[in-house]
DNA sequence: TCTTGACCTTCCAGTAACTGGAAGGTCTAT
DNA sequence: ATAGACCTTCCAGTTACTGGAAGGTCAAGA
């Protein structure tokens, strides 16, 4: 199979996957006669495991992590899910700062006549820092 | 004043002022005699805006357009409004994208053993794929 | 057979926003 | 004089791709 049916089949542009190879992330078993990359299911699968997981927000090294587990037919199912809970915590964390961010940024819009006037809190507390 | 006492004022790392100064975002007024950047007050306080904006988010793109606002004194406060309303609603988008993962997540998690057996429905499910 | 267009290849550069480090000049205090 | 803390510039690396150039390959149609 050519990397652009893999591409299709994994949701992942062709570059990405030449990309992936490029790192060592997943190489396709062979080459064509032509020096055309060919995939097999088993390389399809992988794409789309590495689609999923990034997806999820894992980095390419999770990725990595990920993929030796579940090559892996000996692994610790514990591992994988101290990977997982690792990653909601890290989401957790990003929530609230963004949470954070909103609530500030919806409080001072909401002071903001948002006329022709030039005066504006926003721009104000820019300058003079607030609370924090 | 010198980029250290700079940076302990506006709370931003020297080599990060001096990558501001780098893409044009603000440069010190002058440099003194041995070459040394000095800092003057009104330079401490567009570092510490940018600082602030930085830490809502505000991408550096941003931050150049805000600065603009803020040199700006015929300003519509409209303008400086509608920048901070497109910022929370990118937000907004972040936030229900994290909940989005951090919900399959926790669920696929919940499903896995985490022990030392090696069956696990997290990567199970990375390598078929959901529902998506 | 030629050509056109869609593929494929490699390699290089750019993105965002810094951060680290090397090599070297300056200042202050002992 | 020298140590240590500053400062300077410049180059490279980070993350995860993405775009583009230059060129090879393939299948179909005139």
């Amino acid at each position: 199979m050519n990397i652009g049916q893999a591409a299709e089949q994994s949701g992942l542009p062709a570059k990405t996957i030449r990309y992936y190879e490029d790192i060592g992330l997943v190489s396709p078993a062979r080459r064509q006669d032509n020096g055309y990359r060919d995939y097999a299911e088993r390389d399809i699968h992988m794409l789309r495991f590495i689609s999923r997981a990034r997806d999820l927000g894992f980095s390419v090294e999770d990725c990595r992590s990920l993929l030796a587990l579940y090559a892996d037919t000996g692994r610790r199912s514990g591992d994988v899910k101290e990977i997982a809970e690792r990653r909601v915590a890290d989401i957790d964390d990003k929530i609230a700062a963004l949470q954070g961010m909103r609530e500030t940024l919806v409080d001072l819009a909401a002071r903001c006549h948002g006329d022709d006037r030039p005066d504006c809190p926003i721009l104000k507390d820019f300058a003079e820092g607030s609370d924090d």
